[in-house]
DNA sequence: TTTTGAGTTGTTCGA
DNA sequence: GTCGAACAACTCAAA
């Protein structure tokens, strides 16, 4: 391209400048970068993002555009118009984006494709957010997978990573180029339900690292059994960062690799195997793009789902008398965040114990999380629900008291989130119900006025939810 | 081509 | 206390 070429870069889920292949190519290809951020909310229909989210990305914004000097444009409306006559009005040459897997952004990028290849402009489009292309990776005879393990080690491990890019030692961005008539106004969360700084977080590429370094220094090493323990910090808590793409799958893996220095190790294989899920999710949706909303096994389409709102809202407000439930459904209304572990186990609890639908549980965790991911959240739950890909036997119910006991042992996480619980001993942290008069009268504390008796039967619930699931057709 | 065995994260029950 | 069996049906890959 000749020197005075402009050459715009849409950034949507890739909000870094290292390891960003359409930011390098632009860069690459010595044209004047125009970056440009677009608040599509819109477009996104049920699935825009939530206050959390939005929460997260107005940050990482801030992020992001201190990193380019100031000269991110953010614009809010349809994308579809914006990037069109924005590349009309700056004479853009090419337009160079990261490709995203939600649905809705694959429509419509396709056809923001064709209007600008129309307008004669340019459109350079890259895998930046997986390690492997989620359309690229299939079986022999061409078809998508649906269980892991083959997904992994067949369809994945065959395959090469690409290089990591390095941030543009020569990016020239263009300061001149704002023209009147786009809105520029951001998206606010629509309601701002958690402070700012106490939990830790640091939204933005500079966090992102900080967070890998955290966890290469003090969680890698104990990985295999600390990601267990919502008591202890054994998980990377990457997830939002890996979202929003303010660093890429490939830099974490780099750098857990890097820092194994090529030692096998149990602990990298199974963080490895973690970003995998990442993958396999993403091509999931990919594939199956009404996979947020319908059933991927079809059978469950006939699954008896129960409606009560009161069962709801207790799940959603963590008052279920179920101590791990109760302090994982406070830790993600407080903190936008939920251990792993106790994601699985609140949603055994919604979905089997409760019988309610799947996609209620999707949907306050959509709107909830830091780190909702479309994809994630619809395998997660799918799983979860027993209708998705590659999904949990259906007898695989758990016990909310057992994973407890067993993933916190001292009972130190349900005590902090659930402070009413603080002065009860340790033997009835996950069962105060069963805390006798004498015992009770003891720190004061009394199950069923201090704390809510538990809302479901584990063993009747249990028992129904696996004679539901026996009653569904083969297919 | 057909058959066989394994597949992220569990619980309960009875010996 | 521990231990093994049972709890489906389907997908995928290797034999």
């Amino acid at each position: 391209m000749p020197e005075t070429t402009t050459a715009i870069v849409w950034f949507r889920q890739d909000l870094r400048i290292a390891d960003n292949p359409a930011l390098h190519s632009a860069a690459a290809c010595g044209a004047t970068v125009l970056p440009v951020f677009i608040h599509d909310d819109d477009e996104a229909g049920e699935w825009a993002p939530g206050s959390a989210s939005c929460w997260w990305l107005r940050k990482s914004i801030a992020s992001l555009n201190d990193s380019l000097q100031g000269n991110l444009r953010i614009f809010r409306g349809d994308a579809s118009d914006i990037i069109v006559r924005f590349a009309r009005e700056v004479g853009a040459r090419a337009v160079f984006w990261n490709r995203c897997v939600e649905p809705w952004r694959v429509t419509r990028d396709r056809s923001i494709k064709q209007q600008l290849q129309q307008a004669g402009v340019e459109v350079h489009t890259f895998n930046g957010s997986y390690l492997y292309d989620p359309a690229e990776v299939a079986k022999p005879d061409g078809t998508p997978y649906r269980v892991f393990t083959p997904f992994y080690r067949r369809g994945c491990e065959a395959l090469d990573p690409r290089t990591i890019l390095p941030a543009p030692a020569d990016l020239r961005l263009d300061t001149k180029s704002r023209p009147d008539g786009f809105d520029e106004k951001p998206v606010l969360p629509a309601f701002p339900w958690f402070g700012d700084a106490d939990q830790g977080w640091q939204p933005g590429e500079r966090g992102a690292h900080d967070a890998l370094e955290t966890f290469l220094d003090s969680g890698l090493d104990i990985y295999t059994v600390a990601r267990d323990r919502p008591d202890l910090n054994g998980v990377s808590r990457l997830s939002p960062h890996l979202h929003f793409g303010e660093i890429s799958p490939h830099q974490v893996r780099a750098a857990v690799v890097d820092r194994a220095g090529g030692k096998q190790s149990e602990s990298v294989d199974k963080f490895i195997s973690e970003l995998a899920w990442r993958e396999f999710s993403a091509h999931l949706l990919y594939h199956w793009p009404e996979l947020t909303n319908d059933n991927l096994q079809k059978k469950f389409d006939r699954f008896p789902w129960r409606d009560n709102e009161d069962l709801q809202q207790a799940w959603q407000q963590g008052a279920t008398g179920y101590p791990i439930v109760d302090a994982g459904m406070r830790q993600l209304w407080q903190t936008g965040w939920m251990h792993n572990r106790v994601r699985m186990i609140v949603a055994s609890l919604l979905v089997k114990n409760l019988r309610i639908d799947w996609r209620h549980g999707s949907r306050w965790f959509w709107d909830t999380l830091v780190d909702a991911d479309l994809a994630n959240n619809t395998m997660g739950w799918q799983w979860s629900a027993g209708c998705g890909a590659d999904a949990a036997p259906y007898f695989r119910i758990f016990n909310p008291i057992l994973q407890g006991e067993r993933f916190d042992p001292d009972g130190r996480y349900v005590r902090r989130y659930v402070p009413e619980l603080a002065d009860v001993p340790d033997a009835a942290i996950h069962k105060p119900w069963t805390l006798g008069a004498s015992d009770a009268a003891a720190g004061g504390f009394r199950p069923g006025r201090d704390y809510p008796l538990p809302i479901v039967d584990l063993k009747t619930s249990r028992a129904e939810a696996l004679a539901a699931l026996r009653s569904l057709p083969a297919r």
